[in-house]
DNA sequence: GTCTATATCCAGATAGAC
DNA sequence: GTCTATCTGGATATAGAC
């Protein structure tokens, strides 16, 4: 490969992250549809054609930002359950890192915020609803296995899995969401009586 | 008034209720923007033009839906707030009414996915985003009374009652949206579960 | 690789006949 | 009141020059 290759290909990507960065920030807060290209054009500096030089078509850009939002979110998932710690710890630590990442509106809440907005549209590519068909229940059922595992130690209350995963998802969805409408009034809540929701001795 | 206004005047409500039905459903769904004024015409049997008699603009529809969404839950919360009964009570019925309106996915709901989908979507019309600023506070307010009225009662928690509402409506909302994303993984959540974040003695 | 100019399409909104 | 036909603007995507 010879030099001038390599530097091409390090602005390609260069390129294409700018628009990726762009896009996440439109599509999070406005959805796909009412995101323009022309938008990503004026956050990038880029201009409108050049768009699609790196992607076949603003779609193409959703869906590969709808892969990479699972992938990053399901991969620090299944990194939290793998590690070496008893259950009540890797609920204090989720809990702990997700609250914070919703207060501090990180690069990570974007994405989760992204995520969201596609599960609840219909009008997300073929492609994208693949993708969240397929992946989302991922963190679900790590989130099912850590409290079964949590039973078992004794830390965990009784309830069902199941409805201990679907609460704590909603809940965390529910207050990203909730800061996001008004971050004015938002304040990050009380974490012991969160943690009180699923573990005894709170 | 003619007989002919009468009825006249009548259809012209009818119309007008069938537009705005089918809308609620399209934009709680995939959102303002995506939403075509030829699927409101398709969904109702009306044609597209006849749409533009009844509302100004797409957008008209779109802040009427929101106006009456808040109308609707903001009365169902103050209408509780005032009922003569311990907080206890009332934050009894308030989860239990609000876990069976997302389980069946009613009507109430429905205003309920509309209004987190506007929400959250920075490109909605400056008229609703006014609605929206004006009386989203307005469910919060009452819970938080709600809960000071418990904790003066002893029922409830003495965790901040600011606190307390984030994390009710956190929560409720979270899970409305989960059922919507994954209607066939949904299974209400135990109640008591729920009811022990708030109560003392569950 | 990047830009400007443009083709093409589609959706919101209007006009006019019935 | 309702429909069909049409205007118009704007957005995606492409073509071609540099």
């Amino acid at each position: 490969m010879s030099r001038n290759k390599i530097i091409n290909d390090k602005i390609k990507d260069e390129r294409r992250e700018q628009i990726l960065a762009a896009a996440l920030k439109l599509f999070a807060v406005k959805g796909l549809s009412a995101s323009r290209a022309s938008d990503i054009s004026e956050l990038t500096g880029i201009s409108q054609g050049l768009i699609y030089h790196y992607f076949r078509s603003k779609e193409d850009i959703f869906t590969s930002l709808i892969a990479r939002a699972y992938d990053t979110m399901n991969e620090a998932a299944l990194g939290l359950e793998q590690k070496p710690l008893p259950a009540k710890e890797k609920i204090i630590i989720a809990i702990t890192e997700l609250l914070k990442g919703i207060e501090l509106t990180d690069a990570a809440s974007t994405y989760y915020f992204l995520i969201t907005q596609a599960s609840m549209s219909e009008s997300v590519p073929t492609e994208a609803r693949k993708i969240i068909e397929e992946k989302n229940s991922v963190k679900h059922d790590v989130m099912q296995r850590i409290f079964k595992q949590g039973q078992a130690e004794g830390s965990v209350k009784g309830f069902d899995a199941l409805h201990m995963s679907t609460v704590f998802w909603s809940l965390i969805n529910g207050l990203a969401i909730n800061k996001a409408i008004n971050p004015a009034r938002y304040t990050t809540p009380n974490r012991e009586m969160i943690l009180g929701l699923f573990l005894k001795d709170y």
